[in-house]
RNA sequence: UCCUCGGUAGCUCAAUGGUAGAGCGUUCGGCUGUUAACCGAAAUGUUGGGGGUUCAAGUCCCUCUCGAGGAGCCA
């Protein structure tokens, strides 16, 4: 290998001098006598320009034989020039193809969703794609910094699970020695013991929901970032969601200008994230609802129309408080005012973005959890160890859980959550 | 799971029940500054599968299948 090979991305370093990049050829234009090729290399794009009166016969041979997405090494020298769209281009002096590549399938122009979601191993390449998974990555590392920085303690939470927390129709099930098992859809249960060992815990990993929905804004297998703190009560809960999601919007206006630019996002909607958020209580919700003509009874969940309608009404997250009890999960501490409403939170994106977030005080009073299991009919055995964080040593303590595909989906305003990341699988779609 | 709309060349799409088309891509030729380059030429079809109506079906009917959009549910 050649010393002198760079990275495209740090071509400015190298104005005047020769260097060698290698990378796959994105498209070709070629003259009698003069070539030009856009290499790819991972970090960055770069035009070549090879003038036939410059090179040896078999460098112009090899642009002229070159194809899309083929390997190259290209040798040249580093030049400004104003019509780059990145201010540099490379007089190539050699040129020569690594790997020739046949009827690559994605051609230069129109693709329909299906044709494409058949190539995502190929569609990942395009700079469409790769401006959203940078933009992933970037967020991944933001959550764990934010975290990080305030000593919280990462806890993996399994992914292969015993007996249904919530019912098994959502749930992936699968055979684990004769017994039955499933994919964990939340680390929040395995979370809240940990809570007593470190106190401020939290996990990050995938979930599985076998959930038979067919819209842009479900997957089966996604991404879930989840605080646990002990001894944190709902109005906390609710202030820590806000410091996280501005401080990961935050992150990404940032360091990520660049692929924020290419996918041409309105980064004025993201700057307008600042806290305080909007708060606004469920009853308070219905009552705004009813004025724009939405009739909800108490006890009604809102649908993505309601959602909406309510995201719509404000320039950054709303944040939804105190729903009804029976229509959350069996888990959450119920209102010391009113015990018909849960500590529950829900934090609804701007741009129809939808629930990015849901959170809740947990019950931790050990009768009160017992009569909830026994009212939801679930298996009292096989949360006998989730029973025991209220058994031994007993404590106040509130999560949330935060979607990062829809959370990347909002900040990149793509429409559909599939390209929000690498591989998606959604209903009957586990190809590629 | 339900509702709606689709499946025609490698891709994106046309085609009154009456000879199967275009653009892009590909191949060949031309061009010294292109940026979805441009100009000229050529090749490319079991119209998703099965059944039916008709003198005649890509087109109408039934069925299966695959896909897209939406709903419910959720992050």
């Amino acid at each position: 290998m050649s010393d002198n090979t760079v990275l495209i991305r740090n071509l400015s370093d190298h104005e005047s001098s020769e260097v060698r990049l290698l990378g796959w050829i994105e498209k070709r234009r070629s003259s009698g006598k003069i070539g030009f090729l856009e290499v790819r290399d991972g970090s960055g794009t770069v035009q070549a320009v090879i003038s036939r009166a410059k090179v040896d016969e078999a460098t112009w041979q090899a642009v002229q034989d070159v194809t899309q997405e083929s390997t190259v090494a290209v040798v040249g020298t580093v030049a400004a020039d104003a019509r780059a769209p990145s201010g540099f281009e490379l007089h190539a002096t050699s040129v020569t193809i690594l790997s020739l590549t046949e009827d690559y399938p994605i051609t230069p122009k129109d693709h329909g969703t299906a044709f494409l979601m058949e190539h995502r191993h190929l569609w990942l390449r395009s700079s469409r794609q790769r401006a959203i998974l940078r933009v992933r990555s970037e967020v991944s590392h933001a959550i764990r910094d934010f975290y990080s920085e305030r000593d919280f303690v990462l806890i993996d939470s399994p992914i292969l699970t015993p007996a249904a927390c919530e019912g098994t129709s959502t749930l992936f099930a699968t055979d684990y020695f004769g017994e039955p098992a499933f994919l964990s859809q939340s680390g929040q249960l395995y979370l809240e013991p940990a809570a007593a060992a470190f106190g401020k815990v939290y996990c990050f990993g995938p979930t599985f929901r076998a959930e038979k929905s067919k819209t842009r804004r479900h997957l089966t297998e996604f991404w879930m970032v989840e605080p646990e703190v002990a001894f944190l009560e709902f109005p906390g809960l609710c202030d820590l969601a806000e410091e996280f999601i501005t401080y990961l919007v935050a992150r990404v206006l940032d360091r990520c200008a660049e692929p924020l630019k290419r996918l041409e996002r309105d980064q004025s909607k993201l700057e307008s994230v600042q806290g305080p958020f909007p708060r606004m209580r469920y009853r308070e919700a219905i009552t705004t609802l009813a004025d724009h003509g939405k009739i909800l009874e108490f006890g009604d969940d809102f649908g993505a129309e309601e959602e909406t309608i309510l995201a719509n009404l404000h320039d950054r997250p709303l944040m939804i408080t105190h729903y009804p009890a029976k229509a959350k999960a069996f888990y959450m501490q119920p209102d010391a005012e009113d015990e018909d409403l849960a500590l529950a939170l829900d934090v609804i994106a701007p741009e129809g973005y939808g629930e990015i977030v849901g959170g809740s005080q947990r019950v931790h009073d050990h009768e009160l959890l017992l009569r909830r299991i026994k009212q939801h009919d679930l298996p009292e055995k096989a949360f006998q160890w989730y029973l025991d964080v209220r058994k031994y040593g007993s404590f106040p303590h509130s999560g949330f859980g935060m979607g990062l595909e829809r959370f990347v989906a909002w900040m990149t305003g793509i429409p559909h959550l599939r390209e929000s990341i690498p591989y998606p699988r959604m209903l009957h779609k586990i190809y590629p």
